[in-house]
DNA sequence: CTTAATGCAAACGGTTTGCAGCCCT
DNA sequence: AGGGCTGCAAACCGTTTGCATTAAG
């Protein structure tokens, strides 16, 4: 995997950044740099699909539908949205394995949630 | 609102399954049927716009990216999704409130989840 | 008869792909 | 010098919209 400016630019966005962006995001930041303001969306998408593939990044699909981008984070971890002005925080204490009272969660209001579980159901663990 | 073939059959169909379809799903199911052969797709986004706004359906956001339209439950519920088959199920037992043991999950292999929580945030709601 | 609902086609937004040229190594 | 990376343009897929026609009440 070649250095080139762009990745150099997009690592350097998403390590700045704790939430996930979106490609288009990470693309208009881009555009504000007088250096790199001809990149193309498609390259953004290519080296963040790259970067996902050889594990530096992870996809993070929330409920607004559109693809987000973060570092591969060692730690298991979901993330906390507002829904007044959508901004994303990191949550390491995970309710599926401890009781839920996360700090950071306290100071939220109206709260509510969604869970996905995956795994392999009954009837494909038997084929 | 008035009664339609369309809308009667897509009811139907979301009253015959119980877990949340894409309306590409639903769709195909209408084109098996002679007499409805020839519904359009727009019409049954249509439907299900309308159907999600009069409260009958809600929207339903899994990772995948496409839509999902399940008749609107009235017991808070998340859902469990076989990474092999695809299939979702629904699960009544909440992992925020009590401790996870609910008797569908322990059939489940390998798994893993997501969590999302919603709320508004200490500075929005400083505003 | 009146208005809502439909089919069709075209537009849309996010994402992906093909291709010719460029620039990292 | 060579192959990976880029910009550009066009394709793609799920979803939405405009419009003239049809059918429900």
């Amino acid at each position: 995997m070649k250095v080139t400016k762009i990745r150099v630019a997009i690592l350097e966005f998403l390590i700045a950044k704790k939430a996930p962006y979106t490609a288009q995001e990470i693309y208009q930041t881009l555009q504000e740099n007088k250096a790199l303001n001809s990149v193309d969306l498609a390259s953004v998408y290519r080296n963040l699909d790259k970067f996902v593939k050889s594990g530096i990044a992870s996809h993070c699909q929330l409920s607004d539908a559109t693809l987000r981008f973060e570092l591969t984070k060692t730690e298991h971890h979901h993330h906390i949205i507002c829904t007044s002005c959508q901004q994303i925080d990191h949550l390491f204490t995970c309710p599926l394995t401890v009781s839920f009272s996360d700090k950071i969660v306290k100071n939220y209001k109206n709260l509510s949630h969604k869970l996905e579980l995956y795994g392999i159901c009954p009837s494909c663990q038997s084929k």
